[in-house]
RNA sequence: GCCCCAGUAGCUCAGUGGAUAGAGCAUCGGUUUCCUAAACCGUGUGUCGUAGGUUCGAUUCCUACCUGGGGCGCCA
């Protein structure tokens, strides 16, 4: 899946059956790679040579004498052992950016196979607080989301909330103590914590509570109707409050993407059949379990996927496991994406090669977990509140917005009331999930207000303000974007220069993102289009150059809008045309 | 004890087997009759945790060790 408009994808595909027919075979690799010399350098001579048993250099020369390179290049140089430094024409540039400016797809081809993803993401629990732990899996699940959509993938959301089990006996009968007028209002206003704290504590110290919570836990699971009908209130008064921050946030989850643990319920038994069914099965201190191979416990034996207690209960393994053949038997998905933190690795692990034993996931489909590490305060410990408790999700958003409404009006105070209120939500929300998706998932990230809602460095805040920047010259030019898209581009200036490389650059970043299930990639490469563009817009003036200049830097302008606001947009951050 | 993850500039972090390892922040200095100065320009900064190995070439791949974090059967 060659870029169309990448510069090194068109070399490399150009030099490709050169280095063929010196190898003498089909796949050898050219080796394009960005170059701080030069706009690109070819690596290819020096193992080719090395296998040859000839000199590098003389490799390169033949290389170079194939003269493929003409149309492209207005210089290729051999350089130092056997690399050959390439320089692009400005009229190559030119045209590449040209062609680009013409797709809305910024030059991302589709997909040439599509697949059927399912990405289980964000998974709060029913009356329990979504806290920075949900912040970072419903965050990058969603931007996961947007880019496997935008990539022509068919996507299924997936909201794995924890909403069946043990607690549930007591939570439904505190609800009934406090009755359910009182019980939704503190659960409507977002209290879940005190709503679980205090059953919990009630739990502890009542043993006439902790009778009528079993109680009620089996006539939950017998699926007694009354019981079910409060079990359901509960659940809905939590979703109406995970939706309001979900809607805050600003991500695509709806009630329609609810895949919670009870609807797996009554497929367990189906998938522990079919377990058994397979020879899988073995008893060990009275439990069913699965022995995969290559897991040990602390005593160096076998560990064992225990998915029937010797109670005759089925566990979560269980239910994973009848998640993973409901995802691949009734959804036909064949990539299933978990977005859960790193601590699950070995859980994760055991039950997709439990799932693999027994052939219900076998290639093409596969199974992905989507680690990611804490989010830790100025301490490097985990986030904590002054209090002590988890930080609630809810309160670490109403933080951003307030921050950043403060920031807005001090730096614009012309903004009316609505406008600014609105960029510096904006503003607060795109900071949090910038930080969160900035960095590498799988690492532990540091926490910091200051740093991530600054306006320089790499943040969501100077990404959107250049934004801002390009949207606030087409107002001055009176411009039509549309208009735009059209224009010849010619590129004089270096930094004109720099940017159409950069811009050109978007499809393979896009491609690299989503084969990492890595945002961060694409959010370092938006930071540097927007150092890029600042550089361009303190050395190149727009309005006051004379034609055809100034058409042809409107038009760059509008392609690196184009680009950070598609950008952001694939990883749910919105872009303000003016902030 | 076993397994997983991390270790890169004072701080926060990028880095695709390639040449002299890069950004941002912080420090210091400069730029505004000019499209948003929320910006830009300049300025130093390194035992890439340690030691081996593979390779023409290793921060990158392999092995061992050190440090930190996490996981390791009837909760989810």
């Amino acid at each position: 899946m060659a870029d169309v408009a990448n510069p090194l994808s068109i070399v490399s595909d150009l030099l490709a059956p050169v280095f063929a027919d010196i190898a003498g075979r089909p796949d050898a690799d050219p080796v394009v790679r960005p170059s701080d010399r030069a706009d690109a350098q070819v690596n290819g001579a020096l193992p080719l040579a090395k296998q040859m048993g000839t000199n590098p250099r003389e490799v390169a020369q033949r290389v170079v004498d194939s003269g493929v390179l003409a149309d492209v290049c207005s210089e290729v140089e051999i350089a130092g052992p056997g690399f050959i430094n390439l320089t692009f024409t400005d009229t190559f540039l030119a045209a590449q950016l040209q062609s680009v400016a013409l797709d809305d797809r910024l030059g991302c081809p589709p997909a040439s196979t599509p697949r059927t993803v399912v990405v289980d993401y964000s998974a709060p629990n029913v009356a329990k607080e979504m806290h920075v732990g949900h912040l970072r899996s419903t965050v990058i699940g969603d931007a996961l989301v947007r880019l496997h959509e935008f990539a022509g993938h068919r996507v299924i959301r997936e909201n794995h909330i924890g909403d069946w089990g043990r607690p549930f006996g007591m939570l439904i009968e505190h609800l009934l103590d406090l009755g359910e007028d009182v019980a939704a209002e503190g659960l409507g206003q977002g209290d879940l914590d005190g709503f679980y704290k205090a059953a919990n504590a009630k739990f502890n110290e009542s043993t006439e509570f902790q009778e009528r919570a079993r109680d009620r836990v089996v006539l939950l699971q017998a699926r007694d109707p009354e019981t079910i009908e409060i079990w359901q209130r509960l659940v809905d008064m939590s979703n109406t409050y995970f939706q309001g921050v979900y809607s805050r946030l600003g991500v695509l989850l709806t009630d329609d993407d609810l895949a919670g643990e009870s609807g797996y319920q009554p497929l367990m038994e189906g998938a522990y059949e079919r377990l058994g069914k397979a020879g899988l099965l073995e008893e060990n201190d009275g439990a069913q379990v699965v022995f995969a191979p290559g897991f040990t416990n602390r005593d160096n034996e076998p560990l064992p996927l225990i998915v029937r207690s010797s109670a005759g209960a089925f566990m979560y393994a269980t239910s994973d496991l009848a998640c993973v053949l409901d995802r691949i038997e009734r959804l036909h998905a064949d990539l299933l994406l978990y977005v859960i933190g790193a601590p699950q690795a070995q859980h994760l692990q055991m039950v997709f090669t439990v799932a693999e034993m027994a052939g219900w996931l076998r290639p093409p489909a596969e199974a992905v977990h989507i680690a990611f590490g804490s989010v830790l305060g100025d301490d490097r410990k985990m986030l904590r509140s002054r209090s002590g408790d988890s930080v609630k999700l809810s309160d670490l958003l109403d933080e951003a917005v307030e921050r950043a409404a403060a920031a807005v009006a001090e730096k614009n105070p012309e903004l009316d009331a609505d406008t600014r209120a609105e960029v510096a939500r904006t503003i607060g929300i795109g900071a949090v999930k910038y930080a969160d998706l900035s960095n590498d998932r799988i690492k532990d990230y540091v926490f910091d207000w200051d740093r991530m809602l600054a306006f320089e460095g790499n943040t969501a805040p100077y990404l959107q303000y250049a934004h801002a920047r390009i949207c606030s010259i087409f107002r001055r030019a009176g411009a039509d974007r549309i208009d735009l898209h059209g224009l010849a581009i010619v590129l004089g200036q270096p930094q004109e220069r720099e940017l159409a490389k950069r811009l050109l650059a978007y499809p393979t970043v896009v491609a690299e993102t989503l084969a990492a299930y890595a945002p961060h990639k694409l959010c370092t490469y938006l930071f540097e289009l927007a150092q890029d563009f600042s550089t361009f817009y303190e050395h190149c003036q727009v309005m006051q150059a004379d034609e055809p200049v100034r058409s042809s830097r409107l038009a760059l302008c509008d392609v690196t809008a184009r680009t950070l606001e598609q950008g952001l947009g694939l990883l749910g951050i919105d872009a303000p045309e003016a902030m």
